[in-house]
DNA sequence: CCTTGATCGTTCGGAGCCAAATTGTACGGG
DNA sequence: CCCGTACAATTTGGCTCCGAACGATCAAGG
């Protein structure tokens, strides 16, 4: 593989890069290895076995939450799922118009809709989970059970951090000035 | 928080629905973890320090590696920051606009672009750099030094193992039959 | 020269994605 | 019954992203 540079090469430029400037190194590390998991595993079970099923890892995830948790509302599995609530209504109704998931209304809150799987939903979930399965003991397989639930543990730790004190650190950080505004997205009318 | 669920409540639950089902449970639990934690971390830096110096994640990442790297061609720019060729025309092409980045051919070979930073690019990332790092340190608050180096090292083999053997497992996979084709992307003309 | 094949970066179609604006429903107090 | 407030999903605008197709360039071998 010419030209290739590995990850650890990387980091060490990085820090002859950062000589001058005190950092914390090995946060730094965590934080660009997880991000690095991420992007090579999404890549390989997207170009696997989900491609195959003609599903992407988002709508994928939707599909698995909602088999997991039976009939569920959409609020709770845009949260369980990592995405917005408006993403999450092109992808539900992508999925019902493939006959995967229904959308119904709830029984005594109109507000509400319920997600659930149909009958071909749910078969396509028992055929495709497991090998989506072996796919994710394939990525792990240089690690041992014990760091398996070491790694996902100390995730969990930040995953909680953020969700925990997240926002309140984002306020602090912006000490009373105005939010800057996202360059795209909805405009007021008018 | 009320409706809220825990990761550790899903994960159980996910264990029931899978009674009858043998499964890599471990394995499961660090790819779920993994791009939880993933989401969570991108999603708290865009939404602070990333904001307001009008940067997405992608674009934070690009400038990062030209910084720590100097000029670079192209292709190792998108290797090393885990997106695509045609991801990188878009995101250099955006930087260069507003005056951070530059595109130079290369002066023996024509099919090759450089990319390098300019000198706002330059003061950009010194000033930028030290509050995303105190970010990174924010969210891995929770984990000591030592966890963040075992974990960090972890994940770097589950990024070997995707990149090493990634490809030849994929090609396994389909054993001789055709790759399903994507539903989106270009298609031949005519 | 002139192929032929490999390898760049770029283009482009289709999906994903967020956050703000909007629409629709619920429910309490006049 | 009609407000006003609260909270649900949806719409919308602007961007991101991938990967296949493409055009340009290079290098090797007639």
């Amino acid at each position: 593989m010419p030209g290739h540079r590995s990850i650890t090469e990387a980091e060490k430029l990085a820090a002859a890069k950062l000589g001058g400037i005190e950092i914390h190194r090995e946060q730094m590390a965590v934080v660009a290895n997880i991000y690095r998991a991420a992007s090579a595993v999404r890549q390989h079970l997207e170009n696997s076995v989900l491609r195959d099923a003609d599903l992407t890892w988002t709508s994928f995830v939707v599909l698995w939450v909602v088999w997991v948790w039976g009939e569920t509302e959409t609020r709770h599995v845009a949260e369980e799922a990592g995405i917005s609530k408006g993403t999450l209504t092109g992808v539900s109704r992508t999925l019902e118009s493939r006959g995967l998931m229904t959308r119904a209304g709830h029984p005594s809150d109109g507000r509400l809709k319920l997600l659930s799987l149909t009958d071909e939903g749910e078969a396509l979930m028992e055929r495709l989970f497991p090998r989506f399965n072996q796919e994710e003991a394939f990525v792990a397989s240089r690690l041992s059970d014990e760091e398996c639930r070491s790694i996902a543990e100390g995730l969990r730790q930040v995953v909680r951090q953020v969700e925990e004190e997240g926002e309140e650190r984002r306020l602090t950080l912006l000490d009373g000035a105005e939010p800057a505004r996202r360059r795209s997205g909805r405009r007021a009318k008018g």
